[in-house]
DNA sequence: TTTATTATGTCAATATAGCTGACATATATA
DNA sequence: TATATATGTCAGCTATATTGACATAATAAA
């Protein structure tokens, strides 16, 4: 069956997928404290953050674009994205072809702000990655995409290679 | 079929740091949504999953246990605790040295129910650590590792490694 | 032995981030 | 002209967390 065995299953045992758990669990958490420090100066929020960065990330995309990427509802994503907007974070400009969307880009002071959240989350990888090495850095991102849903695995790919 | 991540040796960039950032990000969430699934039909919740877990994982563990291994109040852990109990998925022992302790453990209904859940997950990183292979795995968890903040390192290899 | 500390529990109020359902408007498309 | 789409809004609900105040029983320290 399985002409090339690189090594043991020993990978795949119960110990060893419990600690993949635990280990997203405890890095996931760790790594979302430091943006909600500085979130929580300013009365934004985690929701407000993510909306920052995939902006940021994607600039002129559509609402409904963030709705599909972050896989929330109009509802929920108009709380935070109407105080972004209000509080001069973002702005909206009308779609050039289809006069119905409204573009998102982030303003100057979106920018910088989500310059400043970044920078936290920056430090914290780069000092990870550093510390475990290339050839780890390409296991955690191999790993990581395959653990995402064969569903998702395309606009994640289109995201990251962005 | 596998979708290869292109090899870099400049791993530090902006882009690289954004990449783990996303790909941590979309993990966690499609991870997370297996066990939500099947927690939606029985009228519990994420935080219920988390203290079944940890109790499965550290069994006689105390309430101030969890706390500490959770960082959330005891206020917040109430609510969860005291609903696992009512419903029998846990059961709690006074302390033997110490009678003011509230030694934790599953029931065998809380037994059961945490393998239902534990089960879609292992499916999930199985296959995710089946298509990366065995060098991505450790690199996976060596990344991961060296996220989580130095202070807490040392409880989450005590973890891991139990 | 008295006192202080610890482990746990509870009540109340509040915040955040999500959800569903219903309805509205402007624009694009068939 | 009719229908579908992109966006927005109102209202109500839920889950998960917080802080603060207070209570009880058991252990540890004076």
């Amino acid at each position: 069956m399985q002409k090339k065995l690189p090594q043991s299953n020993l990978y795949l045992r119960e110990e060893e997928l419990r600690r993949g758990i635990e280990l997203l669990y405890f890095a996931y958490r760790d790594f979302t404290s430091d943006p909600d420090e500085i979130l929580a100066q300013t009365g934004l929020g985690r929701a407000h953050h993510r909306v920052l960065y995939f902006v940021r990330r994607n600039p002129d995309t559509t609402v409904s674009g963030i709705l599909k990427l972050l896989r929330i509802t109009k509802q929920s994503l108009s709380r935070v994205l109407n105080q972004l907007v209000e509080e001069g974070y973002i702005e909206q400009t009308p779609g050039t072809q289809d006069r119905r969307q409204r573009l998102l880009k982030l303003t100057e002071k979106g920018e910088a702000f989500e310059k400043e959240l970044f920078s936290t989350q920056r430090q914290r990888v780069a000092q990870a990655y550093k510390t475990a090495g290339p050839e780890a850095v390409a296991g955690f991102w191999e790993v990581l995409l395959n653990i995402v849903n064969d569903s998702d695995r395309e606009i994640v790919l289109r995201q990251i290679e962005k």
